[in-house]
RNA sequence: GGGUGAUUAGCUCAGUUGGUUCAGAGCAUCUGCCUUACAAGCAGAGGGUCGGCGGUUCGAAUCCGUCAUCACCCACCA
């Protein structure tokens, strides 16, 4: 009897077998003589925590691993976590800020203890939760982007692209965060439109009180404004703010409208500064009036004709984005606010002359997206990146390195081939310190600085440079700044193997270059350019050889999830509801490469129901008592065609897999476990209740159920080893996490053809039992006018509930007929039978066979398509043909037959 | 403003070189069933002019053109 509960808990088993496969290290790797299979994982950042793309990154990841551990390779899915510099800052400061601690009071060394005492306490927790989902890391190597040896390759590479002069320091304009009060890279602004206003200003032209060519200038088409107090022009602004900054007016030299205000000066409102008017191209003539306000420290294209005009640079902002000292208003005031004081100053001095509604677009910072960001000139480290896209782009173009999906090589193309050069400093000390140190300044004051992997090293080459042989150690002073964490982690997949400190060493001859890459397409230029062009610099070889590009969760509307949306899931509460196997599935039913995922929680419904089913499946199975019994017929044929079904599905599954299509891999392994195992081949050997089952059947049976659990291990890696581990004795340490994946062998495709018709023959029985309301216990005759020719009758008769099948020259008038193809089937019923709607629904029958039949007729009777098609085509047409004139025939008699009755 | 991709059943998506695995799958829906593995189930059924319009061809979901809608990426229009 079975002891087994109907219903299927994942809780225990799921804890259990994790357990298990850790404690007898199932998931370490070294290196041997097996071809290795090596991902390495994306950092989450240390202090995060698991969400829904994180399950969907990871589960497939551990999808890839298991499968590859299966095909007998030596499986490597190394685990870290990543410092994340600015969002860690950001916590700590805010943390601290709680405690009332400001970072300013605190010393790096202190604010830095506070970091780890953070990363501590939290850096544990997401690697927890993914064992919980099952990923099979290996967690003995489990590193930090900021542990001893991923730091000192960092600062290796640092010096070491420093001396091939790819590094430099300059004053550039910069994407500057004023709330973490660092610069980020321009891959880290992220652009969003954005209701403002377009302010009109009135710059009074300086000293101009008469124009004695007015009437003749306003001929030619310019546009002047004159008040009481004097000519004005008109320049329209989205920041008034900024104007403390001003330093300039910029027209169009081909401007007609603005052609009287060349050579002049204007003055700033508010503010009285007098500044010249300069004349560049740059200068939309359509856009607003054609007057433009230049602030060379505020806006990089201002920046840019401060540079060609050689106008002042005033920066009128403090690091926090409040006015500075060297504005002569608002000192103090931050600019949001200050933007909506001086419109309305502007308002009451009369100096604005009106206000537009205006929709633009704004910079935010990624990492605190409620800060806009502001452009500012400032000195930063960068790195040359032409060199690098000359390496990483070929390979990809070419496909040595594949993307998955293909359309990311176009964004990846375009990217590289505008690259621009990467500033990599940030002022946050949550991060790699520069190796950068500065001696005291030259005697023209110039800065002077080297750059060393140790102070002793660049204490060595500061001496060396002319009059600073005494330099003592005390004298340098190392950069305050730390590197941008992309600067770590585009050296992941080398540095996890030491092989930029200790390169060529064993590990990574054997794990590099590292298989496959599963990350979300948003950090395609962050991570995944870099990594390659890291990999071509430092290892001399691609660091991965294939790319999967995962879509992005969305919830089941299409919308991102977000925390103030609250539409994410918590993926832990899902894993506890539905059981990790059946949140993996979830994910997995919808999620084709690259495609945004819609998630929904039926998904994970979907995936808990289909562990059940395969729980009750093994339940029957081994509630069979087996005794040494004669196998029947039926038991025999169906055996030996779910072998045919079981290798014609291995091999549409090997395609999925290395095309990176999990959700069709799975789905097919889904339909074969439920359809064609469970609703098939169960119900065909089950024996009648409370008997037992021959002994071959019942191996065969297991055989396939284990070779069922195989297929599905790397989806559902917990019930699978429950299941596997009850099949048979296993040995202690044994996993269904080493078996062997199944190959496929050459299915009987004519065994395959005829079981569907099979199928076919036993659904025309079973809708005859519904619409004639037949009860399913009643064995009823089915009749086969003609001869039929199936092997499968024995299968037929079983679980249509027949008692015969036989052959007749004419079905009986009364029975219930259907076709299966040109086959005649019909199951006699007695007196149940409703003549007129018997007719009614062959007639329709009929009527649609002679529609078809003319179609195909009218194209056999088209000479050019019998002329040009391939015979093939031509002869399958004749076939079509042919059939459809034998149903007409069999339909029409059947009719007559009926009606005569 | 430029570029890329998409549009097939109520939803999410397959459909490789144009022609019997061309109109499919899963979910959802409807109907009947607590049948001795499973109601988290079983059996059956309905549902699409393949975004619109042209064109190429004997033949188009598939190739070409065009329009529409959506998504994403890039870009310095204040």
């Amino acid at each position: 009897m079975n002891t087994l509960a109907s219903k299927y808990d994942p809780r225990d088993v799921e804890q259990k077998w994790y357990e298990y496969w850790e404690s007898h290290g199932l998931f370490r790797s070294v290196p041997d003589e097996r071809e290795p299979y090596t991902i390495v994982i994306p950092p989450p950042n240390v202090t995060g925590v698991l969400h829904m793309g994180h399950m969907l990154n990871n589960t497939i990841q551990d999808i890839l691993v298991r499968h590859a551990r299966m095909l007998g390779k030596n499986a490597l899915w190394v685990p870290g976590t990543d410092h994340a510099s600015i969002a860690t800052e950001a916590k700590v400061v805010n943390r601290l800020a709680e405690q009332g601690i400001s970072k300013r009071d605190l010393t790096r060394e202190e604010f830095l203890e506070h970091a780890w005492a953070w990363t501590r306490e939290h850096g544990g927790i997401i690697l927890k939760q993914l064992r919980k989902l099952g990923a099979s890391c290996d967690w003995s190597r489990t590193a930090f982007t900021m542990d001893e040896t991923r730091s000192k390759s960092v600062l290796r590479v640092f010096v070491d692209l420093y001396d091939k002069g790819y590094i430099y320091r300059g004053v550039r304009m910069v994407n500057w965060d004023p709330k973490a009060q660092t610069v980020i890279s321009t891959e880290e602004v992220e652009y969003r439109e954005e209701q403002s206003h377009l302010f009109y200003l009135k710059y009074y032209v300086d000293g101009l009180t008469e124009l004695a060519d007015e009437a003749a200038l306003r001929e030619a088409g310019n546009v002047i404004h004159r008040d009481e107090r004097g000519y004005y022009a008109v320049v329209a602004t989205t920041r008034p703010e900024t104007i403390m900054g001003d330093t300039a007016m910029c027209v169009n030299p081909k401007d007609p409208k603005n052609q009287w205000l060349r050579g002049r000066s204007v003055v700033v409102p508010l503010v009285g500064r007098v500044i010249p008017v300069i004349e560049d191209r740059y200068v939309d003539i359509e856009f607003g009036t054609g007057c433009l306000k230049v602030t060379p420290c505020h806006d990089p294209n201002d920046y840019v004709l401060g540079k060609t005009h050689n106008l002042e640079s005033i920066d009128i902002f403090n690091p926090d984005a409040t006015i500075s000292e060297a504005s002569p208003l608002y000192v103090g005031m931050d600019r949001m606010d200050c933007r909506k004081q001086i419109s309305a100053d502007l308002k009451e001095a009369g100096l604005l002359e009106r206000v537009e509604d205006y929709t633009n677009k704004v910079g935010y910072s990624q990492r605190n997206p409620d800060t806009a960001v502001e452009p500012r000139l400032c000195m930063q480290w960068f790195l040359k990146m032409k060199h690098f896209a000359d390496l990483a782009l070929p390979p990809v173009e070419n496909d040595e390195l594949r993307f998955f999906p293909p359309k990311y090589k176009n964004i990846y193309r375009v990217w590289m081939e505008n690259i621009q050069d990467w500033c990599i400093s940030r002022q946050l000390w949550w991060g790699h310190r520069i190796p950068a140190y500065f001696l005291p300044e030259g005697d023209g004051g110039e800065e002077r600085y080297v750059v060393a992997l140790t102070e002793e090293d660049a204490l060595a080459k500061a001496r060396q440079l002319p009059g600073c042989e005494h330099i003592q150690a005390a004298d340098l002073r190392r950069d305050e700044d730390a590197l941008d964490t992309w600067f770590s982690s585009w050296l992941w997949p080398i540095s996890l193997f030491d092989g930029i400190d200790n390169p060529d060493n064993e590990e990574m001859r054997y794990y590099y270059p590292t298989s496959d890459l599963v990350t979300a397409p948003d950090i395609i230029f962050f991570w995944v350019s870099r990594m390659i062009m890291a990999g071509y610099e430092f290892a001399g070889k691609m660091p991965f050889r294939n790319v999967y590009f995962t879509g992005l969760v969305r919830d089941k509307l299409g919308r991102k999830m977000s925390k103030s949306l609250g539409n994410s899931p918590d993926p832990i509460k899902l894993m506890e509801q539905y059981g990790a196997d059946g949140v993996r599935m979830g994910m997995m039913l919808s999620a084709p490469a690259g495609n945004d995922i819609l998630f929904d929680e039926e998904l994970c419904e979907q995936g808990r129901n289909f562990n059940n089913k395969i729980w009750n499946a093994f339940r029957l199975v081994k509630g069979w008592q087996v005794a040494d019994i004669e196998q029947p017929e039926h038991s025999r044929l169906a055996i030996k065609w779910f072998e045919a079904a079981l290798n014609k599905a291995l091999v549409e599954i090997d395609d999925h897999f290395s095309k990176f299509r999990l959700n069709d891999a799975l789905m097919t392994v889904y339909r074969l476990f439920w359809e064609d195992f469970s609703a098939w081949l169960l119900e065909i050997v089950k024996p009648a209740y409370q008997q037992p089952i021959d002994r071959s059947t019942y191996e065969a049976t297991l055989g396939f159920f284990d070779a069922l659990l195989r297929l599905l291990h790397p989806f559902m890696p917990f019930i699978t080893e429950e299941l596997w581990q009850h099949l048979a004795e296993r040995a202690e340490g044994e996993s269904i996490m080493y078996a062997a994946w199944p190959k496929p062998a050459d299915a009987d495709g004519a065994l395959l053809a005829q079981m569907a018709q099979a199928k076919e023959i036993v659904g025309g029985v079973r809708n005859v039992r519904t619409t004639k309301n037949l009860p399913q216990r009643e064995a009823l005759t089915l009749q086969v006018v003609g001869r039929f020719e199936s092997p499968l009758r024995s299968v037929i008769a079983k679980v249509a509930g027949l008692s015969e099948i036989v052959e007749v020259e004419a079905k009986d008038p009364t029975a219930a007929a259907f076709l299966v193809g040109t086959l005649e089937l019909a199951v006699p019923i007695g007196d149940n039978i409703d003549v007129e709607a018997e007719i009614a629904k062959l007639q329709a029958e009929l009527d649609y066979a002679r529609g078809f039949l003319a179609g195909v007729e009218k194209k056999l009777g088209n000479e050019r398509f019998v002329a040009n098609a391939p015979e093939a085509v031509v002869a399958m047409e004749r076939k079509k043909k042919a059939d459809a004139e034998s149903k007409i025939a069999t339909l029409t008699e059947a009719i007559e037959a009926l009606r005569s009755r």
